[in-house]
RNA sequence: GCGCCUGUAGCUCAGCUGGAUAGAGCGUCGGACUUCUAAUCCGAGGGUCGGAGGUUCGACUCCUCCCAGGCGCACCA
């Protein structure tokens, strides 16, 4: 796990508030303060607690710097502004962590907060009628990297997709493909306006005749649409599982909507509701009462015509998660269904369970563009940018990255043109071009024949130029950041963080050489660049994207 | 009409559950490769944080109203 800074500095702070009497909050919160003169840490703790204490802020600080612990981490802590703490590291502490973080390898960064308690994460789920497009490449790469974040907290992550294969667009999808294969066979059969115009249906026409042939044809309506229906569904879904794991995302689970209308399920989840006097009949219909939880009208459970609503559905559906054994539930919408998030919240809180279980994340909308211009997309003319051309054009690393560089609740333009013709410029080169660097140097260093040092028997005390400081400092954060990101359930803060790395490391590259005739100072250098490009692969990693060592 | 998201430098975006003098990249201008990769570096300029009030020691952050863009507002999924 190596050297987690703020861990320390929070153990230390606690022993400070009980030795002024005062009962430490749970979570004590670290921030890095931009002004170098504020200390490598800070915290507001003791503005924070001077209301509960009646004390003036500073005072409250002060009291707390006069007892807080002597730590090695620790050179000073000072008392500023209006009543922050703020906390100068020790250099030779940070210089003597760095062979911590060395230590820990790939598991610097890690930690057991999760305490092993499962998490199910569910995104993409794109309905089975069609190809992926851009947004589903956005939400890949962000639920996939929250899992990875998860996982690296400790958390037991179970990434799923929910196979929408059952209701109207499968039917439509069904009669679609019928309609594609008549065509095949020369009749002339107009698409209707309501189906799916897209080319590939065609494709999938001509791989049904000619693994099936046409008697399906022959058959009853009902029965061949069936088929035809559940052929384009597995062949569909067959497609997007291969395009997502071209695109580095495996899912855990492939959940199917039609399975779970079989099971039954959604009548005993009607059921626990009116027991809990949560359901209600008007107009011929079923209701829930999810008004009574914040919703801003209630809901129909059932139809007049006494077929469930597909809200049923999804209860049943998060209801399964739940008795899967996960313990806390994630799911990515797109934004046309934020307004089912507080009806699910409703529903869950009706059926008892506790509150925070549910993580609803709206991933925004993808304008693609090329040199400023909007590219047209039109679903109903069966015109749009696939995944799979995307992360072709983009490349892989290109494309998860950009879209982790924003929150995933902000609408994103995504420039193909920027992304690919300035490659120079884009931050995941800039990032990635800083591990190639560093690997350059340990090839130079293998070519000259010359050996990679034992870290532990490293002078790292060597390493007291300001820049090398601030480096150590920095990976020093990386945990911290981790942290932060599983918290807040925000990627792109390891994003940034990376460009932060890279841009403290760049210039230091081009000032000083990592190779000398100093051989101690040399095995030092190493052994910070070393970190670097260690810290550097594992960020990366969590974003799902590759860390080269030539580019 | 109601609800959700967004509005920060010319452009694309950060700003870490209210903190200290608002940041980065791109673009613009001017410089740096016989030395471990110039996909890099150094320097310069660029802002009434959409607008107006309010809450407090302190507001880009919270509240109210208004403006603009996007998305929702089904007994469809």
């Amino acid at each position: 796990m190596g050297a987690n800074v703020t861990d320390r500095l929070s153990d230390a702070l606690k022993v400070a508030l009980r030795g002024v009497g005062i009962e430490p909050p749970d979570d004590l919160l670290w921030e890095v303060p931009r002004e170098e003169a504020h200390g490598d840490y800070a915290t507001n703790v003791a503005m924070v607690l001077a209301k509960s204490v009646r004390r003036q802020p500073r005072q409250v600080a002060e009291l707390i710097r006069q007892h807080f612990p002597g730590i090695p981490e620790v050179a000073r802590v000072e008392v500023a502004g209006p009543g922050f703490l703020n906390i100068f590291l020790a250099p030779d502490w940070c210089a003597l962590a760095l062979g911590e973080i060395l230590e820990a390898g790939d598991t610097y960064g890690r930690s057991d907060r999760g305490g092993a308690r499962r998490v199910q994460i569910e995104f993409v789920s794109a309905n089975p009628t069609g190809p992926l497009v851009v947004v589903n490449a956005r939400a890949a790469a962000v639920g996939d990297s929250l899992g990875r974040i998860l996982a690296a907290q400790g958390y037991q992550v179970f990434r799923e997709y929910y196979v929408n294969d059952a209701g109207n667009q499968v039917q439509t999808l069904a009669r679609s493909l019928e309609i594609r294969i008549r065509q095949q066979l020369g009749e002339t059969v107009e698409l209707p306006e309501e189906a799916y115009p897209g080319e590939y249906l065609v494709d999938l026409a001509k791989e049904y005749l000619a693994t099936a042939g046409p008697a399906v044809l022959e058959w009853p309506q009902a029965e061949s649409l069936e088929r035809l229906g559940r052929f384009a569904v597995e062949r569909i879904t067959a497609e997007q599982r291969r395009v997502l794991s071209a695109y580095g995302v495996e899912f855990d689970g492939w959940f199917s909507e039609r399975r779970l209308r079989e099971s039954g399920e959604a009548a005993r989840v009607l059921e626990r509701l009116r027991e809990r006097g949560y359901v209600y009949e008007a107009e011929g219909a079923v209701w829930f009462r999810s008004t009574a939880f914040g919703d801003d009208k209630d809901r129909v459970l059932v139809k007049s015509d006494g077929e469930p609503t597909y809200f049923v559905n999804d209860i049943a559906y998060h209801v399964n998660k739940i008795g899967r054994g996960f313990e806390r539930v994630i799911d990515l919408y797109g934004p046309d269904h934020h307004g089912h998030v507080p009806r699910m919240q409703a529903a869950l809180q009706a059926l008892g369970y506790p509150e925070g279980i549910l993580d609803v994340l709206i991933v925004q909308l993808v304008s693609l563009l090329r040199e400023g211009q909007p590219v047209r997309m039109s679903k109903r003319m069966g015109e749009f940018v696939t995944m799979e051309e995307l992360i072709g054009e983009v490349g892989r690393d290109a494309a998860r990255f950009t879209f982790l560089t924003r929150r995933h609740d902000s609408p994103l333009d995504f420039d193909l043109e920027v992304v690919t013709r300035q490659t120079a410029e884009n931050p995941v080169y800039y990032v990635q071009y800083a591990h190639a660097r560093i690997s350059s140097i340990f090839q130079h260093l293998r070519e000259r024949k010359l050996p990679v040092p034992d870290w532990r028997r490293v002078d790292l005390l060597r390493l007291n130029l300001p820049e090398e400081q601030s480096l150590i400092k920095r990976l020093l954060q990386f945990p911290h950041v981790v942290e932060g990101a599983a918290r807040a359930l925000e990627p792109h803060r390891i994003a940034y963080y990376l460009q932060e790395l890279a841009g403290l490391f760049h210039p230091y590259y081009n000032r000083h050489r990592v190779i000398s005739n100093d051989l101690a100072l040399t095995n030092a250098r190493l052994a910070l660049v070393s970190g670097v490009a260690q810290v550097v692969r594992q960020g990366l990693d969590l974003l799902g994207a590759s860390a080269p060592e030539k580019m």
